[in-house]
DNA sequence: GACGCGGATGTAACCGGTTACATCGATTCA
DNA sequence: TGAATCGATGTAACCGGTTACATCCGCGTC
């Protein structure tokens, strides 16, 4: 035990109050004198006394931790999501521990219980699939948990997020109307990610739905970064060269798609059209400005953690909400007869 | 207080053992018998037991959570970066708390005070520029910390990292090689990060050290985002016509000039030679593929997660450490004469 | 048979706060 | 003047683990 740094006991000596009234000090209760806790506040900076958080988390069982188990914070929107979670948390009191899951369900499970084991109070998950030993977990304790990034109004646990298959089929509808008949969607893993099933289904629908004269829709499946993009832009040319869009699940694959069309010098939108997900920071920056659909990321962090601290808080039951996602119209779809 | 977590008193009862053998058991100490050790484990498996988190941090004086502060996570190299430091240390049992600053030195220092005031047991810094206050904390409570990011054998507080000056030199020295006599240096924020400044030296040094017939490097401060390298190339073309190369201070900024020369109709690497910092994932996809210098973000991260937790497992001191950056040569600089 | 020894287990103090309840002095009111 | 009230403060139980130390038991030895 490290001698140096101050306990409560130490400042009721420096003081002469009992380790009531510091603590009382500490958590701004009402009923101490002005006096009292000037008093106390001097003596807390003169010893450099900080309250132990685990002799605090003990006796109020509260943690003011929050978990956040994401697939991945690398490109992407994650890391925008993830700052504004944290940004939010840290001005409510709490912090955020993370945990990244790679999109494995075990390792999810695992990352919950070392979590949990952690003192973590509540959870946010991203989509609605996960390990029934997960979900199991956390309804015995009573955890409070979050699934994001997908609205799912009926999903026992709350969703804070935007609705995957109504924003893809947006997407084509957008598309379609804009001429184009023959589109390749192009996603990440399939099996990771319940949005990219949604996002697969949306647009199908909306093939679906064009009915007569209809749209050929064809999905090529890749890895989630640039480099899928390229490679399935390319694999897209060759087996369904009729397409004259690519409608990509992210932004960072239709940068590579980008690439992948200006290494064989086919011209965006001139000559192919592309439309992104995501609306990352430098979608209207590159050449031409990326066709996209915004996802309110950075409001959705803020969202899930808003109503989790109420939740912990005050108990205010925390509402299901689905967030807008809208299509932005930059320069990179053209318009076709 | 939930009824329904059980509590290590509820498995001594449905054993018929004392708390201290399920304590025991909890904590793998070697003096139990194995049937006693599997009565236990089955009893906590049937009361779905968790030892609390607190109580054991509370006994122990150990949280087993390691703070990072981070200036973002968005774009760059940090989110590789943080996604190792997590990896590594949630392989050793250990929980990443983060916070992110915004290159702030008093969101740092807050974010600090928070984080201990949270039970984190050692901190994790990027650069060696921080507030007296903080760095004064971190020494009263003799907090182990490291600085990362950064080399600076004789810091106080030891860093694992990479030599910005150095790297920055090099890159200089190679466009020289290349026959570049007319470079623009493109950079982020100055007064946010020491990175930036030790790059910005050390590119200056290479520049002066090249002396007769030398080199002019001029610099442009810009956002460190895509939009950021898009208008500083901009600008250096406009106030700095003679400049044949671009050296930019993270990829980010590399991706933002290629975009800035592709709206002018300018070919890199025939017309315009582009070089970048950071070797992110997507590097060496673009087109022309980037010539950038790899920083090793997630050797970093991993090195910097295990010294941390054998210091604090077995108090082996943390070594500074430099680790090696590379420039990888690709497509985006040209040989001119 | 007494002794020593070592492994398995139990007892109880302790970690550093929070908080219900008790106490106390001053003020107010009948 | 005595009772009731109220605000400020103190006392001590409690949160749920860990761990030093004590105890107990079986076994080999002399």
């Amino acid at each position: 035990m490290n001698r140096k740094i101050g306990k409560i006991r130490d400042v009721a000596k420096e003081t002469g109050l009992s380790i009531a009234t510091i603590s009382r000090v500490m958590n701004g209760a009402k009923n101490v004198s002005p006096a009292t806790q000037e008093r106390v506040l001097d003596a807390c900076r003169k010893l450099d006394y900080l309250p132990n958080p685990a002799a605090r988390a003990l006796s109020t069982n509260k943690s003011r931790t929050i978990a956040a188990i994401i697939p991945t914070i690398e490109h992407s929107v994650f890391a925008k999501y993830v700052a504004a979670i944290e940004q939010t948390l840290s001005e409510r009191g709490y912090s955020l521990v993370l945990a990244i899951s790679n999109g494995k369900e075990d390792l999810e499970l695992a990352a919950a219980r070392k979590l949990l084991g952690m003192g973590a109070e509540a959870f946010i998950l991203s989509g609605s699939v996960h390990s029934p030993e997960l979900t199991g977990l956390f309804a015995r304790r009573s955890v409070p948990c979050v699934y994001t990034s997908i609205w799912e109004p009926h999903s026992a646990v709350p969703t804070i997020g935007y609705d995957n298959f109504m924003l893809a089929s947006d997407a084509v509808a957008f598309l379609a109307n804009k001429g184009h008949r023959n589109i390749a969607a192009i996603h990440g893993p399939l099996n990771d990610s319940d949005r990219t099933r949604a996002r697969r289904s949306g647009a199908g629908a909306a093939a679906d739905a064009a009915g007569t004269g209809g749209i050929a829709l064809r999905f090529f499946e890749t890895s989630l970064d640039v480099a899928g993009g390229k490679a399935a832009i390319r694999e897209a040319l060759d087996v369904f060269g009729t397409c004259t869009a690519a409608l990509c699940f992210s932004d960072v694959l239709a940068l590579g798609v980008y690439f992948g069309l200006s290494e064989i010098g086919v011209k965006i939108p001139e000559e192919f059209s592309v439309m992104g997900f995501d609306n990352l920071d430098w979608s209207g920056t590159v050449v031409p400005s990326l066709t996209t659909i915004n996802l309110p990321a950075r409001e959705m962090g803020v969202n899930v953690a808003s109503q989790l601290t109420a939740f912990l808080e005050s108990g205010e039951t925390v509402v299901p909400t689905e967030l807008a996602g809208h299509i932005i119209e930059r320069d990179s779809v053209a318009r076709i007869e």
